[in-house]
DNA sequence: TTGTCGGCCATCGGCCGACAA
DNA sequence: TTGTCGGCCGATGGCCGACAA
């Protein structure tokens, strides 16, 4: 299992297989995101799953996709595998599940304690800011606020005048990113300077983006504190790029034949989750969506949907039907 | 049909059917780039299809796709439609095709003349230059080489010295670019400069990759001759990063699954043809097709490869079974 | 014929505190 | 507390012909 991984010292590049930080993963794709956790149960929503992969194609899910009479609206499977991944373009945070559907009488195992709910670790010493237009101009550094930087970087001496410190920060693919760190000007404010532009062209980021700053405890191996950092892309207005490799008929139709295909065979399938890419959660556990049944007090086959509001204020939805 | 155009004065953003200029696109596909001609009637390898989407998605076709009994190893079918693209991101072109299997009495039709192999129309007045250091640092522009700037650049009024004209381009996307051209230094030679490194930026070009340029002649609507350009990506040591959107598995089964379907059903199907992205040719002309099987004496459904070397000496495959 | 270089100058990057929101 | 600006200086971009492959 790589569900995450602690004090991975130097750049590990064995394949795509990176372990990456649990904790920063959960920073950058937003406090509302939860993973399912590897051996529960969870249930699948091929539609909540269609409505994604349609979002990213930027394609409405049509008539055009033949029915699959063998593939429920909602299959029960057993997690086998969670990674968490950040495409290496563009830094977007997701995860890849294997699932295994379950039997109809495997579904009928009673639950196991572990099954009601642990949710994964979310970070605690870390902050992000959403950049301004000076932050990512070229003609200054980065403005740090000022609890943010008490709370996550490494103190400074301040017997130095002005003092400064070289913050040294590794991203979600282990790269490792140097700052100048100084607090100065009249008031005093945190600054990063040096190395901040080579970073902002780096990734691309245009002011609206965020910047995410986590400070992480790795106790074994006599390692001290590590600076992590990762980033959020401000949500822009779609301009989502036809697919050329595959029309997104073709990509609808897998899916839904991939998961009829497991189903039919007992075997494991594969499914991406984008948590920022569409509102829509298509892998969810057991035991959350069975409470969500008995609590609205409906029976299942009747078509429900919960609301939650995130941070941004957006909304997540759970299907079923 | 939106196959190609001419006269395009403007920036068209119409969605996502933009109609490219159908030489503009041969000239960066490379000449042994050849589309089908639509109407006419095709073969489609879903073997070779598969081949062309695993390259892309960095996956060797395994044993986990299902079979799928009603697909053939070769699915002849009426081209209903081809348009021309190219990817917002890179610039990298590839065409869309429209594919409508035919009956078995269908199949049986006679050809029609028109399919006896009409090339589609290759670039006449066209370089490219594969970019040197030189060209594609910052301490200079862009040397063109003599007998490119010959036929393809409007001419320079040699009574300047130094002779000199501002050059304006439209690329794939119909944007457009400017680049002062000038003749100059002792040698006299043709160069770009003002202009050039914008470009080079724009486009992310590094030495190896080629410049393509193109002088069209648009008869009607009194327009005058317009210069395109384009690119040619260095075939890179695949750097193919997951899709994040849906497994490699499902894409494959995907495939399978929309041909089966459309056969099933007698309905259109889509896909995508990257000239650039792997030597699998997996839609031909029927005609070019039967030829071949009567050429090398083998009855169909035996196996054969037909081999071309292409300009890059690599080489393009026929997929039959 | 054309790839690379040194020379030269204009522009931009980038660090600073001032000032105000 | 922090976003934006003018000032200032050094780094880089970018145009030129020289020279050689």
């Amino acid at each position: 299992m790589k569900l995450s991984s602690s004090g991975q010292g130097q750049q590990a590049h064995e394949g795509e297989n990176k372990c990456l930080n649990s904790e920063l993963w959960h920073a950058c794709a937003g406090p509302m995101v939860c993973l399912p956790t590897v051996g529960t149960r969870v249930v699948y929503f091929p539609q909540g799953h269609s409505e994604q992969v349609a979002a990213t194609t930027n394609k409405e899910v049509d008539t055009h996709i033949p029915n699959y009479p063998d593939l429920p609206p909602q299959l029960i499977c057993q997690l086998q595998n969670v990674t968490m991944h950040a495409d290496v373009e563009t830094d977007e945070v997701y995860a890849q599940m294997s699932l295994q559907p379950l039997t109809p009488e495997e579904q009928k195992d009673t639950f196991l304690p572990m099954e009601l709910g642990i949710p994964s670790k979310q970070p605690t010493n870390y902050f992000y800011k959403t950049l301004t237009a000076s932050d990512t101009s070229t003609h200054g550094g980065f403005s740090v606020p000022r609890r943010a930087a008490e709370k996550v970087f490494p103190p400074l001496d301040f017997s130095q005048q002005p003092p400064a410190q070289e913050l040294i920060a590794r991203d979600l693919h282990d790269i490792e990113w140097k700052f100048r760190h100084i607090f100065r000007g009249q008031p005093k404010r945190h600054l990063l300077t040096t190395g901040w532009s080579v970073f902002v062209s780096a990734k691309r980021l245009v002011a609206g983006d965020s910047f995410v700053g986590l400070l992480v405890n790795f106790c074994h191996r006599n390692e001290k504190n590590q600076l992590l950092l990762g980033i959020r892309r401000a949500t822009r207005p779609q301009t989502v790029m036809p697919s050329s490799v595959l029309s997104s008929d073709s990509m609808l139709i897998g899916l839904l034949a991939a998961a009829a295909h497991a189903a039919a065979t007992n075997s494991c399938f594969t499914v991406f989750y984008n948590p920022r890419a569409s509102p829509s959660d298509f892998v969810i556990p057991l035991s959350k969506y069975v409470k969500a049944v008995f609590h609205t007090r409906v029976s299942v086959g009747m078509r429900f949907r919960m609301l939650f509001e995130t941070e941004e204020s957006s909304v997540r939805r759970y299907y079923s039907s």
